[in-house]
DNA sequence: GCGACCTTGTGAAACAGTGCACAAGGGGTT
DNA sequence: AACCCCTTGTGCACTGTTTCACAAGGTCGC
């Protein structure tokens, strides 16, 4: 293999965050290495599966040893570019983005919230943490402004894809939606959604096969 | 095939309620029938991955002119088993718990709050929409009572495994876990995890990438 | 320095999921 | 009742992911 060429698997790249957050603990706790097996236990992981994740970002292991806790915590972070200190809008503030604005996990993870945007004139000008809320028509100057690079979406369904199509307009090409809608963008923008109550349906399902038919759930 | 011996794959599994929405907002259009391609646009997937994943759940379609509406409607979503109401308990009643609670979606997809739960006893007494927050305490008597089937698990991540220790014994066999502790359960527990960092993280991964090594990346 | 001991890194096999392409087979029309 | 049109249902090849098993290659004690 001359260049690496890492192009790393998407099933690899949804893991790193996860390994991510295990090695954080693991630096609080002051332990200079780790094995591939432990930082499975913590992540509830297969040993395999995690070190070959860790061999498409390069060689950082030690036969023998293990991996480096601090340093594959600073390339992990570097791959995944939270280095970066993303500015990030929410658009949508109600309770769900009321809550995502108050949520202390992002800062701890290379994001910062940047702006809060709603449609509502009754909610302009409110208060939520340290920021107001703006008029979503400021968007484009807020994203131009701030160099805002990902956008949440917490708006209900309807409103979603009006919003999508002015974040893309606005040069945004990362989405996170929380909106129950199906958002149709260029491409080149990455979209990921998160459906709450898709994922209570998904454990209804099995909740309900478990219950007709007695046989082993594995978790997730 | 003797037997159906329908095991349907998880992929599957994941994309059903996302067809039962959009069977949903048909029905409300009042389009007595679909055809993959319709339905394959509204959620986002491929017209013959919609096709493969429908005949799992039996032989609904009708060749040349597509799928009843209704009845597609109906059959997926007694294969979620939604028919059945699910009583939910949310433990941890912070920013997201209230979100979660105040959330209408879930009402109308099978699912109903039946109770909140928090260990602070700042919280308890407090009422979030209809229900009056209860102390974790209390646990094993509200999923008794309520036949509480699946657990939402709302708090800092400290307290999660604690709270899903608890559930389990309770006798609840389905978990969503907004916390960003990984759980540990015994077999035969389902656990769902969402963590809306490692979302954000993710798209940041993406962005990160983009940026440096312009080349197409797809949605989700 | 040498050997025993560990744990990584990775081929290769097994498995799962995707998407094409097309035969099978209803429905409507004449 | 014969024909055509349309869309389903599915065999198959392909791509991506997981898991196993083990050689490669460090470290540490003696």
């Amino acid at each position: 293999m001359v260049v690496p060429a890492r192009r790393i698997p998407d099933a690899t790249v949804a893991r790193l965050p996860l390994y991510h957050r295990g090695l954080l603990e693991l630096v609080r706790a002051k332990r200079p290495t780790v094995s591939s097996e432990e930082l499975a236990d913590a992540t509830g992981v297969n040993a395999a599966k995690v070190r070959k994740d860790l061999s498409y970002l390069g060689t950082y292991g030690t036969r023998g040893v293990g991996y480096d806790v601090e340093n594959l915590l600073h390339q992990i972070g570097r791959e995944l570019g939270l280095t970066e200190n993303w500015p990030v809008v929410i658009v949508g503030i109600g309770n769900l983005g009321r809550a995502l604005a108050a949520y202390g996990g992002f800062s701890a993870r290379g994001f910062r919230i940047a702006a809060l945007l709603d449609a509502d004139p009754e909610k302009t000008g409110v208060k939520v943490g340290q920021l107001q809320v703006r008029p979503t028509s400021e968007l484009p100057q807020v994203v131009a402004e701030l160099h805002v690079a990902i956008g949440i979406i917490a708006t209900p369904g309807h409103a979603a894809q009006g919003v999508a199509d002015q974040l893309v307009e606005a040069g945004v090409h990362s989405i996170l939606n929380f909106s129950p809608a199906v958002l149709n963008v260029p491409e080149g923008v990455a979209v990921r959604r998160v459906d709450l109550a898709v994922e209570l349906q998904i454990l209804g399902f099995y909740q309900h096969h478990r219950d007709e038919h007695p046989g082993a759930i594995a978790g997730l």
